[in-house]
DNA sequence: CTAAAACTTGACACAGATGTGAGGTTCAAG
DNA sequence: CTTGAACCTCACATCTGTGTCAAGTTTTAG
């Protein structure tokens, strides 16, 4: 799997998946003539990947984090620590955009009303 | 109240205040000497600016949206569609979120019961 | 063998909100 | 009146993921 191909299944550019290489968050083997390859499993990486970052983890963070799913036996307390902060991070990040979601549909229903 | 009280009262920087400002999003009368002078319902505007913004609303989004919280006239269908728009955004977001979340989630809890 | 498509590295650009520093003015307290 | 804190404007810096362009190499199809 070239990464054109891995670029066409995960909807990341060529691009990204260069930069995710490059921030430690993916691997490639190198063909003879230097050009990248995949495996199948690289798909639900690139996959995790994005879920994160979209999730607001910096690729710093991703990378300390991610070994641990392809590798148990990483997972120290401090791991543990910065899941656990992550985690505190996403659902306070959840809860403030419940409250945001609200005042949309509260605004989005008043109009909605003032229609009929 | 001055910049640095509002700053105190909501916890944002007066340089971000001052770029509210700018963008149109918060106003201030100014004193004799050229300060800037807020209201109560400051404090209450700028902490809706900031749960906006923090829900990934571009301060353009949200200039456009904020006044039909204060002047209900200016509700248009244009408007109506951009809050709708904007709502399913959010939704979308929250959705993706709780996907994440229960991937760390599940991290998480893996390790604590590897620890026992 | 050849041309086109896909890949390589490297560098620069951008967006958006905020930080930061300079240099100057105003306010509040002694 | 003086001094220090708070404020003013203006401008440049920062961070992070991604876009994009350039110049060159490899692969693939005909």
């Amino acid at each position: 799997m070239r990464i054109g191909d891995l670029a066409a299944a995960t909807g990341a550019s060529a691009r990204s998946l260069r930069y995710y290489e490059e921030q430690g968050l993916l691997a490639s083997d190198r063909g003879p003539g230097g050009q990248r390859s995949y495996c199948a499993a690289d798909v639900d990486r690139v996959g995790l990947i994005r879920s994160l970052l979209g999730a607001g983890l910096t690729t710093a963070t991703i990378r300390d984090v991610l070994p641990c799913v392809a590798d148990e036996s990483i997972r120290t307390p401090w791991l543990a620590a910065r899941l656990g902060a992550e985690l505190e991070r996403v659902e306070t990040q959840i809860a403030d955009l419940h409250r945001t979601r609200d005042i949309l549909a509260g605004l989005v229903k008043r109009y909605d009303v003032d229609q009929r």
